[in-house]
RNA sequence: GGGCGAUUAGCUCAGCUGGUUCAGAGCACCUGCCUUACAAGCAGGGGGUCAAUGGUUCGAAUCCAUUAUCGCCCA
């Protein structure tokens, strides 16, 4: 069989992801397997792939891999969510463009585009994971917004509200003008930016020669000023408490105010007071009774409220009202200045603190025990770091606004009657009935009653995810008793509050437990600058064009290399390159042990059964540490085990034991031991390279049809002798030195030399013989009793190695190279003798250390005798 | 301003509750090799006062305090 010497990815992956599917390997219903489950967390419908999502799903693609080939009923839920806003906004875009302004269109009409772009674009980045891999049971694919998880949401909002855990308050909110939606606090982002201080001057009512310098960084906010603030403690302004100043430009009298809130040193040490667009200001106004006027619209321009500039842009009404400040002579000055400017993650609109209506779900009792979850590690986060964050933020949870003004989402199940009251109902019948029972009217119809108008906040439908993904609140269903709780779940850190939290949260309210076993906090993607990953920055690599270039394989080895649990990841293509190169290692190791022809009959030779029995040990070590990697979600660290494992040891060493001379063939025994192991080894590379194990896998024998690597077993760790393990380790070492030997004199690797061995009492193992002459090139191997004249050494432990080589050896070298050595040991040695002559040391420390340095005493003492011998020797 | 976390090789990071020659890994780097599985490779090699200072201890990268720098969260 011909076999290309370089792996072709592109050929393999579309073959086998098929072959997945069709066989139905993905496919999960319940059975008396233990399940293992995942939910994806859910990408934006009408998103698209980027490197985020990369690293996020091949660490689930991972994990459930390997936990289907640990013989469980492995079920990782796919799906996608509406995010409201961020697809709202799309489709006004969209429609915009088009010559469609959103207002010109009723909620249907709206909302039938809407849906006509989410089946349009929307699932286009789960096409997009199938070709990264993933495993998903793509026959559960779900939505946010589809019936049953739109059931689950509503149910959930009729079931807090009559439990008295949502209510319906006036609040200052994120108000986001370009989405003319409130947000909540997480979805805004606060940025340091240079803006400008103006001081402006108030004139005394009715003393026009009296006046107070108030400094602000919105000028157009006095239009809406209710009063002017100082610290009850400030001597400077007593004089004024009490009287009233005129608002500049509009002449409006306002009162001067005391209230212990106001910075004697900031500014003037006076505060104008602006309840309806500060967060300060308003609690200041609740707390004198201060009237609150509204300067602003929804879009952020100014209202008649206003008076001046009405219609105009804030922006626009910053800069005029400065100049008409300045002509009326209120402007006294304009100071440079920095401060943190809140702005909306979706549109990067500034964001307006604004009054308004809205719904609000208390947080403090749900809190409760999702902080005692994680705190007690009963759920578990990796790292625990996060623990400190999340308990934080826990502790001073405020109540979740879950309104949005928007068309896109779930439409708050709120009717009201035309006096202003409501009814809060699953379906429309109920609220007729309820609305009827609330009257007492029986001829109520549902066209008596208007339902409210905006949606709730997508995550409170994500929220619910790990529940309404198995119909959990359909009481006929009994998957959900299966499936839930799941096992992991892999997330980044910048949600543990917007979703982790608040499903634990939900989970905990819903089905008395949590909803996952364990969180896995990925990094972020960054460039290799540390910058993040944006459209913007144009810094991101196009994830399919990754795959084309690297195979899927490659990039899901490179995303994991460097990637420790909730460490961001520096992202270079390097990496991805790198496991580009590790999948043609494989394949190339695949093509030397498919090409090797076995005779039947033959003889296998010592160093070939030393080798299998040595491998096999190593392996069994291996997949050891490679569980308890797991074990400790440590994922990196397994596949840098497996990746050393085939590099290094079954490569480098073990292939290259076994390895007939030229154009001879390996007999039965060693070939079928060699099978075996590569056999193993694919399966334990396969949760990261589901591919290319794939491939190989099927041409390492004939497979069946329906057999596959990825439903077959992970290999079990078995015992291992860790003396036969160290002993090859102290070989490796003695073949490295005769390497470095033929090195550094000029001695070509074909050139089978002779080697004595003077044993000490480590070092040396005569039953290993056979490895060290065919890995070294020796002729012989011979145990003397004394050194050995014309030949270079070398220690390992105590034993020493000689290699004659008349002629090519430099005395002076030689010895200054041990003498070297020799001083270094000593050094070693003093440090021992100084601890081991501490009496404190001897009488505190445990025996174990104790006895510990006494050996490496007795070792450095021998190395230092056969240092000091041989130095002698060559000066002879 | 309040809180949390970090600082270990050129880069990215391991190093759990102090004690194996503990100072590690991958990449990068240097030297020599196109040796018929693989140059996307092989063999060999160099490299760090564990941010600084002080303390606890028989013993500190590891524990404590202070400082410096950086990052994140909250206001």
């Amino acid at each position: 069989m011909e076999i290309a010497s370089k792996y072709n990815p592109a050929e393999t992956e579309e073959k086998w992801y098929s072959y997945w599917m069709e066989q139905k390997f993905f496919r999960s219903v319940p059975d008396e397997r233990e399940p293992y489950t995942m939910v994806i967390p859910p990408p934006n419908v009408t998103g698209v792939l980027h490197m985020g999502h990369m690293l996020n799903n091949t660490i689930q693609d991972i994990l459930v891999r390997r936990a289907r080939m640990q013989g469980k009923n492995a079920c990782w839920v796919p799906g996608t969510d509406h995010a409201s806003i961020a697809t709202e906004a799309k489709v006004v875009n969209k429609l915009q463009e088009e010559g469609i302004p959103k207002n010109s269109l009723t909620r249907e009409e709206f909302l039938k585009h809407a849906w006509d772009w989410t089946d349009k674009h929307g699932g286009i980045i789960l096409e997009q994971l199938k070709k990264l891999g993933a495993s998903c049971d793509w026959d559960r694919t779900c939505f946010t917004m589809d019936e049953i998880r739109s059931a689950g949401v509503i149910k959930v909002f009729v079931d807090l509200y009559r439990k008295g855990h949502i209510y319906r308050g006036i609040r200052m909110v994120n108000w986001d003008p370009a989405a003319k939606t409130a947000l909540s606090d997480e979805e805004v982002i606060y940025r340091e930016v240079q803006s400008k201080l103006y001081y402006i001057r108030y004139q005394v009512e009715g003393e026009p020669d009296q006046h107070v310098t108030i400094a602000t960084t919105r000028p157009e906010t006095i239009l809406g000023d209710t009063a002017v603030c100082v610290n009850p403690n400030d001597e400077r302004f007593k004089h004024l408490v009490g009287k009233k100043v005129l608002v500049p430009l509009i002449n409006r009298p306002i009162p001067v105010l005391e209230d212990e809130y106001v910075d004697m040193e900031f500014g003037t040490g006076c505060l104008k007071i602006t309840p309806a667009h500060d967060i300060n200001d308003y609690e200041i106004g609740m707390r004198h009774n201060l009237e609150s006027i509204d300067i602003l619209n929804d879009d952020g321009t100014l209202s008649k409220a206003a008076q001046l500039y009405v219609g105009e842009d804030r922006f626009d009404v910053r800069e005029k009202i400065a100049v008409d400040l300045e002509k009326s002579g209120n402007l006294v000055k304009v100071e440079d200045y920095t401060n943190k400017v809140g702005y909306s993650e979706r549109t990067d609109a500034v964001i307006e603190p604004k009054l308004s209506t809205q719904w609000f779900l208390k947080m403090s009792e749900l809190a409760k025990p999702a902080l005692k979850a994680v705190m007690e590690d009963e759920v578990r986060f990796h790292p625990p770091k996060f623990k400190n964050l999340y308990r934080h933020w826990m502790e001073n949870v405020k109540d979740w606004c879950i309104s949005r003004q928007l068309w896109w989402g779930h439409r708050i199940p709120v009717y009201y009657l035309e006096d202003g009251s409501y009814v809060v109902a699953e379906t429309e019948d109920e609220a007729v009935r309820l609305a009827r029972e609330k009257t007492g009217n029986n001829s109520l119809t549902i066209n008596d009653l208007k339902q409210d108008e905006d949606v709730l906040d997508t995550w409170a439908s994500s929220w619910l995810w790990p529940i309404t993904v198995f119909d959990g609140f359909n009481p006929d269903n009994k998957e959900i008793d299966y499936y839930y709780p799941t096992n992991d779940l892999v997330t980044a850190p910048e949600i543990i509050f917007f979703w982790v939290a608040r499903m634990i949260m939900a989970g905990y309210e819903y089905r008395g437990t949590y909803p996952f076993k364990n969180v896995y906090f990925t990094g972020i993607v960054r460039d290799s600058q540390r910058r993040k990953m944006s459209k913007s920055l144009g810094n991101s690599p196009e994830p399919l064009e990754l795959i084309k270039k690297y195979g899927a394989d490659g990039v899901r080895m490179g995303m994991l290399l460097c990637s420790p649990a909730g460490n961001d990841i520096l992202f270079d293509e390097s990496l991805t390159e790198q496991g580009r190169n590790f999948a043609n290692k494989i394949w190339n190791a695949f093509r030397l042990v498919k090409s090797q022809e076995v005779a039947a009959g033959m003889e296998q030779p010592e160093s070939s059964a030393l080798a299998v029995e040595w491998f096999s040990n190593k392996l069994n070590q291996s997949i050891e540490t490679i569980d308890s990697y797991f074990e400790k979600y440590r994922i990196s660290d397994a596949l840098m085990e497996i990746y050393h494992l085939f590099w290094d040891e079954f490569s480098s060493w073990y292939l290259e034991l076994i390895k007939p001379a030229y154009q001879q063939p390996i007999d039965e025994k060693t070939h079928q031991a060699t099978l075996k192991f590569f056999d193993d080894l694919m399966r334990l590379l396969h949760p990261f390279m589901p591919f290319i194990t794939e491939e190989i896998w099927h041409h390492l024998e004939h497979r069946k049809e329906g057999e596959s690597i990825m439903v077959s077993l992970q290999p079990e760790a078995k015992p291992y002798n860790a003396e036969l393990l160290r002993q090859f380790e102290h070989v490796k070492e003695a073949i490295a030195g005769i390497r470095n030997l033929r090195q550094e004199k000029n001695l070509s690797p074909r050139e089978a030399l002779k080697a004595m061995v003077m044993t000490g009492k480590d070092g040396y193992f005569e039953r290993l013989d056979p490895v060290l002459k065919k890995m070294a090139n020796l002729e012989s191997v011979e145990t003397v009793g004394e050194k050995v004249k014309g030949a270079v050494s070398f220690l390992v432990k105590s034993s020493e190695y000689f290699i004659p080589l008349d002629g090519l050896i430099n005395v002076d070298e030689e010895i200054a190279k041990l003498e070297e050595e020799l001083k270094r040991m000593k050094g070693f040695l003093n440090g021992v003798m100084k601890k081991l002559g501490n009496e404190k040391f001897v009488s505190n420390a445990p025996v174990k250390v104790v006895e510990l340095e006494k050996k490496k005493k007795a070792d450095a003492e021998a190395k230092i005798q056969v240092l000091t011998e041989s130095i002698e020797n060559l000066k002879k």
